[in-house]
RNA sequence: GCCCCCUUCGUCUAUCGGUUAGGACGCCAGGUUUUCAACCUGGAAAGAGGAGUUCGAUUCUCCUAGGGGGUGCCA
């Protein structure tokens, strides 16, 4: 391929980024780079009404959020309504399009008959050969594109195949609104168009457009761009996707915990293969992320495998690395389900300490924080209902026991603490367990928590001490 | 209604005419074990239905059913 790869994610400012549009732009941003092109970002706001500039600050931040860089400055399609207008009016000129006086109680007539003749085109026509003069006075019309009404549209997608269209199902669609703005289908042939866009990857939800995009583009003698449309992504029920389950905006899977590497690799994943390849680094992506990879259904959104993904990024990051995510993710979270003392630095050093017993059971950094709560909590520890019962008179002084090998110890490291205690109980003749269980109820206040050893280190020798001390006799 | 697209384990998918239909998540059982996880081993689990093409169809074609998308002076 000689031409330069271009390829662009349009989003609409009509809310937040979600997980399909988070998906499309992935795999034009690995499109781009597999095949050393640019990925341009467009901002699709020519509907003044529905966007807004809030929608277009989270989907910056989730699109930087997720590592999918554009080049570039973003385009914003509603600052191109001149040369927008400049094209209508050169089709206009050219005699491909024509001003239409449609009501709209006419337009809804034709809807009727439509449905009832079983025709999938509405616009019947009406106006395409009229005698201008025949205007009626004070109506700003609507300007529509002469559609051709024999033969048929074919798209050459590379991931649906050939789709082919008869020109006769397809109407006269309006490329310019009654107050002049362009329509979206106008818009996005000029800016793609301009921009060089050789690349259209976006969702399925396109596909018709694509034909109606197509026969513009051949009426302005231009190269159409080679598509590429990708299933939409569904709910766990396999409807549409809501809120409930997937739709959330990107930022919702970082307030969840979510790794966006981790989220990269499960988008890559969702519609598209490398063999059986599951888990791959972002260079891999690039380097295998190919059109004919992508299948041709649509795909399920699945929480659990996106979990899993993301247990494993977690257990291969770093112990500091991810209690600075971790800590990162404070200002996000709930605030009454925040542990306490989450300004106090030791804190989170004891935190970092205690990662690797953390990360290995964890599947989000949310997880991190609320194993990890039993290093924020002070002293005395409140003892849950489990750890209460744990701790009878025979337990309690089991620990006061223990108290003199651990005070002893210079050296406070996993292994001589590991040593410290197994010897106790060997000394003492308990299970290990005998022992092991009243002390982690003492140190975390309950009865679950990472392997005892990490627990007593993390907490530092003066912190496991004192809370032994606050319960043991 | 009409147009377009889709259909392999519950889910994501591999297979590109000949396989005991493979992997991953989840699930079940066992192992390991200081709790919970993690981890290890094993297991159950799929070609929507019907025609055709072919020596041979999950794979190609058609029909049906089901699902999705579109059908806007939204994008």
């Amino acid at each position: 391929m000689s031409e330069r790869v271009v390829t662009r994610f349009a989003p609409s400012p009509t809310g937040y980024l979600h997980i399909g549009g988070a998906r499309t732009a992935l795999f034009n941003w690995l499109y781009a780079k597999a095949n050393g092109g640019k990925m341009l970002l467009r901002i699709e706001d020519t509907d003044r009404k529905r966007s807004s500039a809030d929608a277009i600050d989270a989907i910056l931040d989730g699109l930087r959020w997720l590592g999918l860089e554009w080049d570039g400055e973003p385009f914003y399609q509603h600052a191109r309504a001149e040369r927008h207008g400049e094209v209508v009016k050169k089709l206009l000129d050219k005699s491909l399009a024509y001003k239409c006086y449609a009501k709209p109680d006419e337009l809804e007539k034709m809807r009727e008959s439509a449905h009832a003749e079983g025709r999938s085109a509405v616009y019947d026509g009406m106006w395409r050969d009229r005698d201008p003069s025949d205007a009626p006075a004070g109506v700003d019309p609507v300007i529509r594109f002469k559609a051709p009404n024999e033969g048929e549209t074919v798209i050459d997608d590379q991931v649906q195949g050939t789709v082919t269209v008869a020109n006769k199902d397809l109407d006269d669609l309006i490329i310019s609104r009654s107050d002049g703005s362009p329509t979206y289908n106008l818009a996005v042939v000029v800016d793609d168009h301009d921009m060089g866009v050789t690349h259209a990857i976006r969702g399925a939800d396109h596909l018709t457009n694509a034909s109606r995009q197509a026969q513009i583009y051949n009426a302005l003698e231009w190269q159409v761009p080679i598509f590429a449309h990708v299933p939409l992504i569904h709910g766990p029920d396999g409807a549409k996707l809501s809120k409930r389950h997937g739709a959330l905006g990107v930022e919702a899977y970082r307030a969840l915990g979510y790794l966006p590497a981790a989220l990269r690799n499960y988008l890559a994943r969702l519609g598209w293969s490398h063999g059986d390849d599951e888990i791959f680094t972002t260079a891999q992506m690039i380097e295998w992320f190919d059109l004919p990879g992508i299948g041709r259904s649509p795909s399920r959104f699945d929480f659990d495998k996106l979990s899993n993904l993301n247990a494993q990024y977690i257990k291969n990051s770093g112990d500091e690395e991810l209690a600075g995510l971790t800590r990162a993710l404070i200002p996000e979270l709930d605030k009454t389900q925040l542990p306490p003392n989450v300004d106090d630095e030791v804190c989170w050093q004891k935190l970092a300490l205690a990662m690797p017993g953390l990360k290995e059971r964890a599947k989000t950094l949310v997880d991190i924080l609320d194993n990890g709560r039993f290093v924020f909590v002070s002293r005395p520890l409140e003892m849950d209902e489990k750890a209460g019962k744990l701790l009878d008179d025979e337990a309690l002084r089991t620990l006061g026991a223990l108290l003199e090998s651990l005070e002893t110890l210079d050296d406070w490291k996993i292994d001589t603490i590991e040593q410290a205690v197994r010897g106790f109980a060997e000394m003492a003749n308990l299970k290990l367990g005998k022992v092991a269980q009243p002390l982690r109820a003492v140190l975390t206040g309950g009865t679950t928590s990472p392997g005892i050893f990490d627990v007593l280190l993390a907490l530092g020798k003066d912190e496991a001490i004192a809370r032994i001390r606050d319960q043991a006799i």
